[in-house]
DNA sequence: TAATTGGTTCTCTTTTAGGAAAACCAAAAT
DNA sequence: ATTTTGGTTTTCCTAAAAGAGAACCAATTA
C-alpha cells in the first residue's frame, strides 16, 4: 500500500471536492486500492495515522450512504469494509435529488402567476428533470442487459 | 415579497441541503420569487437584513457556477441579478463531474491489476458513468427540441 | 474471571466556513 | 472637485465540522 499514497492523496482530493471528509475520501480510495478491495479496522487507523474515531466515523458515514460496506469472515469478529460500488449511486438517491429540484421549481411557478417567458422557462427545465428521471431507469436497464450478457460470456 | 418569506426559508432548506451557503440559498429562491425575476444588490441586503458582504459573496459564488447572472438596464451602473434556468445545470457542469468520477475508477482498475470480481464491478461502473455521459446530451437534444415545438405553437 | 480484541462514543481541541463591519474603490452624479 | 452609488475586499469573530484521545463496551479468548 506504501506505494499509492500519492494516489490516494490525488484521488482524495476529487472525492473531496464531491463532498467527503478527508479521512472518508481516504479510506475510500483506501479500500479500492486494497489486497482483495477489502481493509480492516485497524490497517487503516496504522496507514493514515489517524485516530480510531475519524476512521469509525468515516465508516460510519461511508456505510449510511451505501458507499462502503463491512463482512465478517467465517463469523469472526472482526469485519472486513469493502466499497460498495453497485448500490453507491443508486437510483434512488438521484430520483430524490432530482425531485426534490423540480419541486421548487414547479412551487415557485404556481406561486408566481405571472404567465410570463420566466415561466416558460421554469416549466421548461422542470420538464427537463422530469425526463431525466423517465430516461435514468431506462438507461440503467440498458446497462444492466450490458452486464448481463458480459456475466454469460464469461 | 414579505408573503414569500416563508416559503424562501422552507425552499432555501434544500437548496442549502445541496449545498448552497445560507445566503446563497436564500437568495436563490428570492430572485425566482421577485417581480419580473429580478432584483438588486440593495433589495436583497434589506430584505435579508444581511452584511453586503455576505450578499455580494453570495452572487459572486452563484454566478461562478452559472446559477444566476446579472445585467443592467440603461447602461445604469446599477445591476439587476437574475436566475439563469437555462445554463445552470448545463451539460458541461454534469459532464465534467461524471468525468472525474469515472476517471478515477479507470485509473483505480489500471493501478491494481488483479482482474478478479472487483475490477469488473469498477469496469460496469465506469461503463454506466460513460453511457450516462453519451446519454445526456441525447436527452438534452430531445428536450430542446420540444421547447422549440412550445415555442412554435405560440 | 480476567484480559484482549474490535471497535464506538464522549469530550475536548483545532480547523474551517460563513458572515459582520468597516474600509475601500471605481463610476457616475452634483 | 467632492459626493453618492453600487458594490468588493479585507479583517475579524463566531459557530460548526473534523478529528484526537481517552473512556467505554460487548464479544471473545485465555
Amino acid at each position: 500500500m506504501e506505494k499509492y499514497r500519492e494516489k490516494i492523496e490525488q484521488h482524495s482530493a476529487t472525492m473531496e471536492s464531491m463532498g467527503l471528509t478527508p479521512v472518508a475520501a481516504r479510506v475510500f480510495i483506501y479500500l479500492m486500492l486494497s489486497e482483495e478491495h477489502q481493509a480492516t479496522f485497524e490497517q487503516m487507523v496504522d496507514y493514515f495515522g489517524v485516530s480510531k474515531s475519524a476512521v469509525s466515523n468515516a465508516l460510519k458515514m461511508l456505510e449510511s450512504v451505501k458507499m462502503v460496506d463491512a463482512k465478517t469472515i467465517g463469523g469472526q469478529r472482526k469485519r472486513y469494509f469493502s466499497v460498495n460500488m453497485k448500490n453507491m449511486f443508486s437510483e434512488d438517491y438521484l430520483a430524490t435529488r432530482i425531485k426534490q429540484f423540480y419541486t421548487i421549481l414547479d412551487d415557485i411557478r404556481t406561486t408566481r402567476k405571472a404567465d410570463d417567458d420566466f415561466n416558460g422557462e421554469l416549466e421548461d427545465i422542470s420538464g427537463l428533470y422530469k425526463m431525466m428521471l423517465f430516461e435514468i431507469p431506462l438507461i440503467l436497464e440498458r446497462w444492466k442487459r450490458t452486464i448481463a450478457l458480459k456475466q454469460q460470456r464469461k
